[in-house]
This record gives structure tokens, sequence and C-alpha cells, in this order.
RNA sequence: GCCGAUGUAGCUCAGUUGGCCAGAGCAGCUGAUUUGUAAUCAGCCGGUCGGCGGUUCGAAUCCGUCCAUCGGCUCCA
């Protein structure tokens, strides 16, 4: 007998051998039906493995994360199974489970592969799937198992083999097909219910761009029909978040194949918001003791070459501009921080200056593969907001804690809440691979790993993932369609005060190397505004938005009294316009509120009689009327609230 | 850059197996209407059917090629 520990802490004694779903049934059958797999001892594995040994169990179903899992990383092989029945002789690659849904990539060899046919193979899963085929485990020895794809033509499947070490080898079997697996698997393809395969797509074997393209095929499957149609519901709903459909319906950006693709074109609404943006960062940043300054847009190739983003990025990176008759070589600007590290140059410090902190929103330029531009999110010209901090190694702290909290204050004026936070730091193993003294890296990482514990923010870290010139802190958020962004970034540099022998004079009369902090809290203007729209679907905070308020005249009769009132809105900082259109009422509303207009306020007769206004609120309806004077507070205190809470 | 898809008016889309001057709604313009919380009516304007080349008596429709966009892959100082 073997004790059984479950979640809830009880502990039941079994038969040794005993499987997690014989568990489930000894609960209840409902609950059995359900078990997708489980968890034991920390490990998920098929719900129908004996388990032999006292052990805590957790059973898994489509409320687990694990469990969705299962189910997809099922759907995978079930995907495959179709596949090699409808296209006999393909190779498969790998077949993993995904944040939503799995994916397959195969060879398809000769067939010629495209998305018509993806629902003759969703029909043919739909047919593998009634069969409630079961998915069996076999301990494979390595020969074995190098013989068996051998026969089998499948390279790939070869491939990875040959990494594994012999013994923890596994196949799994389903139906007509078998794989390279570790597993775990649903107790039976009579789970997957609804099936939709997404899309499909080139994809390198093992993601090396020198290697064949294999097809990927993306798709995902429920257990019920329901879910299929709400998620595709989802997605139908996300898309109309897009900033790219935004933005132009919002009149916040364009692009134009004449003027190039991936440079963004600011329209005046997209451009008022940027500079308010702009504006308001510039603020929080002057109180915190930055400095603005401004540098050209092109600089000379020894510039790079000093920084050293020449050789790590000169071949990839827009050709150079030569000049017609000195042959001099200049590029266009990449980066900031070379010329901020001039100027920090342009004169001698003492300790006493430190830190010193450069601003500049810098327009950079980098050259990004076609197939990478994306709406406003992946450009080929941005503006960072940027800036450069020089200090000691002792100022890092306090620096990277005060950098922290200008990111907050922003996040929370415009009402950020859904990001996650990542501390990057070297990979222990490769010390080599890092520039700058073990000192000092120990010093950076320990500050920042503190700054975030003290203000307690939720991080993930990962090692490895640190430039080679310092560690640092991103800010990444997620689109509408789930795609993960990076925002703000935080880093230590302590390349570029080497490279351009930056220094200052020490309280003992010494040269000492500054640290560089390079800051960006909005990362690029446009990915955050892209991100922006996005999180408020267009609904910009109150503070931010191009046009606030938009006065509704019942009729020409009260044009006289809009003007009067649009006067003493704009005399309060209220951005606002008047509907002159001889539409109907219904009409105006209708029109602001696809606009979004925060404010919709509606005068007539009886409005002009006693000077207010009839408010209604986008998406809310209407609000009453009040004294034109009592709109203008409402809307300054509104905003008062967001931007000092 | 690679794989796949898409490309008809400013926007959203029709356009059957190739066949009369390529259609609609919205937006825009003009006029009428003077309006009370999500679409007043009428008329008009607007398209080298992404570009180029080919097949054909005839191409938005078929073929080739280029460009752009979309979904991925790779990349991202």
């Amino acid at each position: 007998m073997i004790n059984i520990t479950l979640p809830d802490g009880s502990v039941k004694k079994h038969e040794a051998g005993i499987s997690a779903m014989d568990i489930a049934m000894s609960i209840s059958e409902g609950l059995a039906r359900n078990v997708l797999s489980a968890k034991v001892n920390g490990k998920v594995q098929d719900a129908l493995l004996p388990i032999n040994e006292d052990a805590t169990v957790q059973l898994l179903t489509w409320n687990d994360t694990e469990g969705k899992a299962t189910m997809w990383h099922s759907s995978a092989h079930l995907m495959a199974e179709a596949v090699e029945q409808l296209y006999p002789g393909v190779k498969f690659g790998i077949g993993p489970d995904i944040e939503n849904g799995f994916y397959y990539d195969i060879d398809f060899m000769d067939y010629a592969i495209s998305d018509a046919d993806l629902p003759k193979i969703e029909q043919k899963m739909q047919e593998l799937a009634k069969e409630k085929q079961t998915f069996s485990r076999k301990a494979v020895p390595k020969n074995e198992a190098i013989e068996f794809f051998t026969k089998k033509g499948d390279e790939y499947k070869l491939e990875l083999i040959d990494e594994l070490e012999d013994g923890q080898i596994s196949f799994y079997e389903s139906g007509t097909f078998t794989d390279l697996c570790r597993g775990p698997h649903l107790p039976n393809t009579g789970h997957i219910k609804a099936i939709k395969l997404l899309s499909i797509a080139g994809a390198y074997w093992r993601g090396d761009e020198n290697r064949k393209q294999l097809t990927r095929i993306y798709g995902i499957t429920f257990p019920k029909k329901k879910e299929l149609t709400e998620y595709l519901e989802m997605l139908e709903e996300a898309k109309k978040r897009d900033h790219r459909k935004l933005g132009k319906e919002l009149e916040i950006f364009t692009f134009s194949q004449r003027v190039g693709m991936g440079l963004p074109l600011w329209l005046p609404k997209g451009a008022e918001l940027r500079s308010r943006l702009e504006t308001f960062l510039k603020d929080v940043q002057r109180k915190a003791g930055y400095q603005q300054v401004i540098t050209p847009h092109i600089g000379d190739v020894n510039l790079y070459k000093t920084s050293g983003h020449y050789d790590k990025y000169g071949s990839d990176s827009f050709r150079p501009i030569t000049t017609p008759q000195e042959g001099e070589e200049y590029f266009l600007k990449p980066m900031n921080c070379p010329h901020h590290c001039e100027i920090f140059a342009a004169k001698p410090h003492s300790y006493k200056d430190l830190p010193i902190r450069y601003a500049e929103f810098g327009t950079v330029y980098r050259y990004e593969q076609s197939g990478e531009l994306h709406g406003l999110t992946r450009v080929r010209g941005f503006t960072q907001d940027d800036a450069h901090i020089f200090c000691t190694p002792d100022q890092v702290k306090d620096e990277f804690k005060s950098v922290m909290d200008i990111v907050m204050t922003i996040f929370k004026a415009l009402d950020f809440k859904d990001f996650i936070t990542q501390i990057s730091l070297r990979d222990p193993e490769t010390p080599e691979k890092y520039i700058g003294s073990e000192e000092n890296w120990e010093k950076a990482e320990r500050a920042i790993i503190e700054v975030a514990e003290e203000r307690e923010l939720e991080t993930v870290v990962e090692y490895g993932e640190a430039a080679f010139y310092g560690p640092k802190m991103d800010f990444m958020v997620r689109d509408a369609l789930g795609r993960k962004w990076q925002l703000g970034t935080i880093q230590v540099d302590y390349n570029l005060p080497e490279r351009f022998e930056l220094e200052y004079t020490g309280s003992d009369n010494e040269k000492h190397r500054p640290v560089m902090i390079h800051r960006a809290p909005f990362g690029s203007m446009e990915r955050f505004v892209a991100v922006l729209i996005e999180h408020c679907a267009g609904n910009f905070p109150l503070w931010l938005t191009p046009e606030q308020a938009i006065i509704l005249p019942i009729s020409e009769k009260y044009h006289d009294y809009a003007e009067k009132l649009l006067n003493l809105l704009n005399n309060s900082d209220i951005r606002a316009q008047i509907d002159f259109r001889s539409e109907k009422t219904g009409r105006k509303i209708r029109d602001a509120e696809i606009n979004k207009i925060p404010f919709m306020l509606i005068v007539g007769e009886k409005e002009e009689a006693e000077g207010s206004v009839s408010v209604r609120k986008h998406g809310e309806g209407d609000l009453g009327a009040m004294k034109a004077e009592a709109f203008v507070d409402l809307v300054n205190t509104t905003i008062e609230q967001l931007l000092n809470a």
C-alpha cells in the first residue's frame, strides 16, 4: 500500500500501481471524466501511468494550465496523425503546446500546402478524435528509436534522438501515429471536441535561418464547442482593438508607400497626443534632475566604431551616407548614447557633479527586415524617450530607484496595470562573456534586485539575458492579441564609458570611470502609443486624448451659445470643438461616440437660458445638466485624480 | 530576408464558369431639413480593379513577375 496525498492535504492509502485516473474515479466519476493528466510529486504525467510509491497527486483538468497544455500537446499529435494519413511520407519536426494552442512543424516534402488544406486536416482530426484513441507510452532503447525513424526516413526526429540519452527515450502511439515524445498525453483523444487550425507559416528547423524551413501549422482545441466559439469571438474582439485599425480610425498615424515602409507619419491628432506625453515626461524628468540635450540625426562613422556598434551592427544596418567631395561616411543615428557620451566628455567632471542625467527625445533609425515591420510597434524610424545617467558605482542603486519611480509614475498616469517586469542578469556559467569588473556587476545586479524588492515589484529574473555590457530591467506589456512587447528599459552599462574613455575626478583626486545607465520609460514613442491604443481600446485617458469634449447644439439657434461655451472651455484649457452640422442630435451623438470623445455637451434652449450644459459621457450615457463651470471643474478634477493619485 | 495568405472608391465589402460603359453602403460635396441623447432625405463627386508583362476576339476574373499589407519564422544596439 502507498500513501497518496491530495492537494487538500488529505492522505489516502491505495494499492501500489494505482493510476491518477483510478484515484479520480474513487472520488467521483464526473471528476474522472474530466481528468486530462496529473501532477505526481510535482511532475506532470499521464493520468493512466501507474504510481508505485508514496506521492502527492494533483489531478489536472481543463481548469489547470498544465491540463490545457496536456490537451494541446495531445492535439498536436492528433493533428500529426491526421496529416500523416492525408499526406503519407511527410516528416515531422517538433509539435509542442503553446500559450494558446499548439503547433507542429512538418516537412511536407513535395506536397504544396496552404490554408485551403486546413479544413480537410481539421475534419480528419475530428474523425480521429471521435475514435477515442488512447496514447500508449513505451520506453524505447536509443538504438531502437534510431532504427524506427531511420526506417521512416525522418531525419528531424533522428537529430532530436541523437541529443537524448539512452534510457530516457519514450515513444507515444495513438492510432496510426507513433511519435518520439516525453509526454504527457490525454487519457484518450475523445477529450478533444472542438478543433480549429488557425494558420500556416514557415518556421526554420530549430529556429536557425540557415536550415530548412518547415511548414508550421498552428491550431487550438477545446473540450467544448462553445469554448471554441467564444475563443474565436474573443479573437475578433481583440482585432477591433488593434492599434493599426484604431490608429487609422482615430487619425493618430498613417503610413505611405511613397515615404517608405516602416516610417510612420504622425497625423495632427497623434502628434498632439504624443507631444502631450512628451511634455508630461519632460516635466517629471525635470523634477528628477534631468537636463535636456539635443543631438543630430546622423553621426560620423567613427563615432560608431568607437562605440562598437559598427562592428556589431554595421553590416546589417542602413548603408552609410557619404559626402560627395571628401568621401566622409555618416550613419543615420541608430541610438543616442554615443552622442551623449561625447556631451559628457565635452568638459571635465568632478565626482561632485555626478550623477549627470542627459535626456533627449532622440529619433533613431534602424534597418528592420521587411517581414518584421508591424504597425507602430516595429518600425524603421522611431523616437526614444532616451536618457543617459552618468554616475559613480555607488550611485547606481539610487539612480535605478529614481528611474523606476519615473516608470511607475507613467504607468499609473496611463492606467497600465498588466505589465511584466523582467530583470536580466548574467549567465553565471559564462562570466567571460561580460565586460566590467566582477565587483561592479555584483553591485549593480544586487542593486536592481534590491530596488525591485523595496518597491514590491513582481519580477521575472532571467539569467543570461543581460547585455554583455551590464544588467538590465525591462518592462513588457501585451498587445490586444497577446503578443509581448518590450516598452521601458533600464540598462546598466560599463562598456561605453570605457570605450569613450569617460572619466571624473574622485574625492581622492584620481581619475575614475563613471557608470552609465541607459533608460527609456516609454521605450519608444511609437511602440508606446501603439500599446496604449490597444490597452485603452482608443479611449485615451482624459488628460491625453486629442479631443476632450464636443459641443452639440440642438439647432442653429444655439450656435452662438455654443461658441460662448467653447470660449470658456478653451480658456480653461479644455480641448473641445463644436459640431456645427445641421444633423439631428442623435446623429451628432452617434458620431461623437464613434470618435471616442469623452464628453458630449448638448446645448439647446434650456441650457442657454440657464448657462448650463447637458453632459453625456462616452460609453456611459447622460449625466444630466450642470452649470458650464461645474463641467470645467469635473474635467479638471478627473484629470487631477489621474495624474496625482 | 524566408513560408503562407491577401490586394476592387478615403473606409467596409459585392462582382457567378473570362463577356454589355465595374457595383453597394458609409465618408465627402451640394441642396432641402432646424432637429433633445447612437444613423433625416435627395442629388452629385469619386476606381488605369496594387504595378508591369503575358494568354485571349475579349481579363478585376487565367498565367508570370514585382510591390505592399496580414499571420508566422529568423532578427531586434
